[in-house]
DNA sequence: CTTGTTTCCGAAATCGCTTTCGGTAGAATA
DNA sequence: TATTCTACCGAAAGCGATTTCGGAAACAAG
């Protein structure tokens, strides 16, 4: 291996300055047009790459955003973190940008992690992922002031730079698209409303109902937390209401879903035949449930890049606000959704 | 905020020079016992945090590790990824080291990265996951003369660190407890004999088997891609090869083993019931199937803390032959295996 | 032809830390 | 007491870029 050529290298063989070199590299106007191709056709030649670490000390930028892993993860949420970081990794890249993976215990671990990370100027830009609607790293980001975007919004989102997946219009489309498979009788299962996404996608399918003339039925709507098993009991008290079991449950996740489908399995129904079930988040393990289930997604690889430009923009003096970006998810239709009979 | 106090503050304040502050707090030797104590507590008083980007280019050192996010990202095996890094990025936090994701679209793609990674002085060594039975990733790693360590073995790994699973004592471990629950008739669906994990599973089902005084049956082991439909199709092959059935099931990977399950489903069989199932990887996904699927594992955040901390002795000059490591998988005991009846 | 202006490049400082090399006190030796 | 070692710290030179400033040509204007 040829050592790696350095500035001065490049400038002893172009017979200029180290200053000069860098000026015309970085296409500084005071760089007559003539040596400023004859230096780069130089640079390429001898395949000059400037070294980031003195880049990034003379200049004082990190070059690099964070990515600082869930705090407790949840084995069922993991399959997003490797698609995302494989998204957001592909524009970093692009741009010769660092993308610095840390984790954290605690939600208090992870602030403190971002103070040393901005303190010694690792890193010039965050991503946070997985938002509660009242987040305290959201806070702390900004009074610390270096630029951040979350994914998901929070409660008060209007300042800060996001990217989010709008969970109103896809439980709308969910309905539709029950409704236009000849349903009539759907049931929701929601979550703790403390999710703003909660509350988002709940009115998304009361919006639905109203639109096709539907009276929202109490004994239809169950709130869950997102576990599989509380899933599978808020489905258990649907069936048991009294009344005629719905014909399409509408579910927050697909954790939520994939509980309540095992409910109505052990209750000797066939999910996806006698009752259909559409979810949200598009995870794999949705693929391999029985039957495999339909659901709400937006694609993660994308997600991360978009969510990688949109930070480097603040980042290089974008207003946040004007980095904010709503997207529509797509329905991913496998085998849990059928005609209604 | 108040700004990041430098090396020169520090010494401003202390009344010595850079020089001597920063080799007391690097603890040279040439540095009188009482001035180091007081430089470093006065380093620990003013909340000094050396800046790293300088270090590194002072010292050479990129103070990183890189992971490349494997090319074809199959979503089923996406989980172990946001494990892995959480592993990985604990040990290197703690030493104040970062990690640094990368992505490749292919396997040419991910060498030239780790050629420029390596040229610009970003990273000082590099984790390969998903590793081939024959990695041309190790070879242009070696060639490059850069610490790396493979999560994984390959074909010829003596001369380089590594981490990896005994999966041939796992297959021991996993058809013993099938005996000891009474089963007899035990099948197995290995995987395609390129990968090398799937030679080693296979001899270790095959001393188990010879230890147990069983003799083999061609109709009971079938050879199967990693995948769930495949995994469905040997399990047919095996229910129709005109023996009786067997009563538990081996399989190669968690993949395959829900996929023969749901063979046995579709044929009016009960997994778990009629039939145990045993799989391998310990995939979050199992613990969502119909039943549930016993497994071998290994916990993949040890594995990653355990990882960094092989390579990083590897980066300080240990030989990376003696940076090798074998452990073992554990049973985990879920829904699809039952006392033979 | 002189005086301003531009244009363009060289020189030098800087980013914050590490590391080598001297040199001066005080301790050890004669 | 004179001399040789040690122990310890200061001074200065990097690391590899960027960026500011100044000045010499080259050009235009008077």
């Amino acid at each position: 291996m040829t050592d790696q050529v350095s500035l001065r290298m490049l400038s002893a063989h172009l017979g200029l300055t180290d200053g000069t070199v860098s000026r015309a590299l970085n296409d500084y106007p005071d760089i007559a047009e003539k040596t400023r191709k004859r230096v780069k056709a130089a640079a390429l030649e001898l395949g000059y790459q400037p070294n980031p670490t003195a880049r990034r000390l003379a200049t004082g930028a990190a070059e690099c955003i964070a990515f600082v892993l869930p705090a407790k993860s949840n084995h069922a949420n993991e399959p997003f973190v490797g698609e995302l970081l494989s998204g957001l990794s592909n524009t970093m890249l692009k741009r010769g940008w660092d993308l610095n993976i840390t984790s954290a215990t605690s939600i208090e671990d992870e602030i403190s992690l971002f103070k040393r990370l901005v303190s010694t100027k690792r890193v010039s830009g965050f991503v946070v992922s997985r938002t509660l609607s009242n987040d305290p790293r959201v806070a702390a980001l900004k009074s610390l002031g270096v630029p951040f975007i979350t994914h998901g919004r929070t409660r008060n989102s209007d300042d800060h730079a996001w990217f989010d997946v709008d969970s109103h219009a896809a439980f709308r489309t969910a309905y539709q698209h029950l409704t236009r498979l000849g349903h009539r009788d759907i049931a929701y299962i929601g979550g703790p409303k403390k999710y703003n996404f909660a509350q988002l996608r709940f009115a998304g399918f009361q919006q639905a109902l109203r639109e096709s003339d539907q009276q929202p039925r109490k004994e239809w709507i169950e709130q869950s937390r997102l576990t599989l098993a509380d899933g599978e009991q808020a489905m258990l008290r649907i069936l048991d209401s009294g009344s005629h079991p719905p014909s399409a449950v509408l579910c927050i996740t697909d954790m939520v879903a994939i509980g309540a489908m095992r409910a109505v399995h052990n209750r000797g129904l066939v999910p996806g035949k006698d009752i259909s079930f559409i979810g949200y988040d598009g995870l794999a393990v949705g693929s391999y449930t029985i039957p495999s289930l339909t659901t709400m997604t937006q694609p993660l690889v994308e997600a991360g890049e978009i969510i990688g430009s949109m930070l480097m923009d603040v980042i290089n003096g974008k207003a946040p606000d004007e980095r904010q970006l709503l997207v529509d998810a797509k329905l991913v239709q496998r085998d849990s959704d059928a005609h209604w009979k």
